[in-house]
DNA sequence: CGACTTTGACCAGCGC
DNA sequence: GCGCTGGTCAAAGTCG
């Protein structure tokens, strides 16, 4: 791989209002303040301060690069595929995938969840009226069940991408307790292939950064496989969200301090991937 | 007719 | 051991 086509392996979830959760923030919430980050430049002072600024605009100007070419949910399933170190379920019937092991005792004792630990959160906003749980996140999906669950009196649907069994992702949506707009999606594996739909990926990288919950629009078509279709225009608050985030960018540009600490960190991040390589 | 959803049943894990 | 719970299966139903 020559270093033009790297991709620069940052998180740049941070505090921006990202739905994006990492496996070590499970527990994510929507953001309620997507001008958190302006809020703390304007509170810098001290050396200590400086350094965390200057890895924030470091991510920020990251974030702002990658705008056309986000880091969503689906991307980081892309990009981490080669981390895939869990077990893979045989995924055919359930006779069948008992004899693919050497015995009952062991197909039973197979661990139920081997991706769990890499489960990743995403919230999707949905019209209160809309009572279905599917979620246009770009990929394919097949229902495999549903369950209504103690804690939450809204059931859970059970999906697997419609690429299985090669595919190993799966994912549980099911409707916050507190926001019965909110739609919370759990994905675990990475996908071993390409997003289908090219375009639904595009409009999700949009929604994701310009949504004030990074909550792409949810689709309420009946079957998983139309939501890839469906018309996906920027809402009102996205639309706004996306101008704010145009108007920190301006500002941020125009600090000295802030393009020269940005040259730095870049080239130093840049040399770092290289001798990683 | 194939692909997909629904839904009751089954299973393992866990706490008591 | 028992009951509860979450996750999965698979037959039946639905849709295009």
């Amino acid at each position: 791989m020559d270093a033009a086509s790297k991709t620069i392996d940052v998180d740049v979830s941070l505090n921006l209002g990202l739905a994006v959760s990492t496996p070590e923030c499970e527990d994510a919430v929507p953001q309620e303040d997507p001008c958190r980050f302006a809020s703390s430049v304007r509170r810098v002072g001290s050396v200590k301060e400086e350094v965390v600024l200057e890895k924030k605009m470091l991510e920020m100007l990251l974030l702002l690069i990658l705008r056309g070419k986000c880091i969503s949910p689906v991307d980081r399933f892309d990009d981490q595929r080669n981390e895939v170190s869990g077990q893979e379920y045989p995924s055919t019937a359930f006779r069948k995938r008992k004899l693919e092991y050497s015995s009952d005792e062991e197909y039973y004792k197979r661990p139920r969840e081997s991706n769990r630990s890499r489960a990743q959160k995403v919230y999707y906003e949905v019209d209160a009226s809309d009572m279905s749980l599917v979620v246009n996140d770009g990929y394919q999906w097949r229902k495999y069940g549903q369950k209504v669950t103690r804690d939450n009196p809204s059931p859970r649907a059970y999906f697997k991408c419609s690429h299985a069994p090669s595919c190993p992702v799966k994912k549980k949506v099911q409707r916050s307790v507190d926001n019965p707009t909110i739609l919370i999606a759990n994905y675990e594996g990475e996908h071993n292939h390409r997003c289908p739909s090219h375009a639904a990926t595009t409009s999700l990288k949009q929604n994701s950064f310009g949504s004030s919950h990074s909550m792409p629009s949810s689709s309420s078509a009946k079957s998983s496989s139309a939501d890839t279709s469906s018309a996906l225009q920027p809402t009102k608050a996205e639309v706004l969200q996306n101008l704010s985030m145009q108007q920190m960018a301006a500002s941020l540009t125009r600090n000295p301090a802030f393009t020269a600490a940005i040259t730095r960190t870049m080239l130093n991040h840049m040399l770092a991937q290289i001798d990683g390589e």
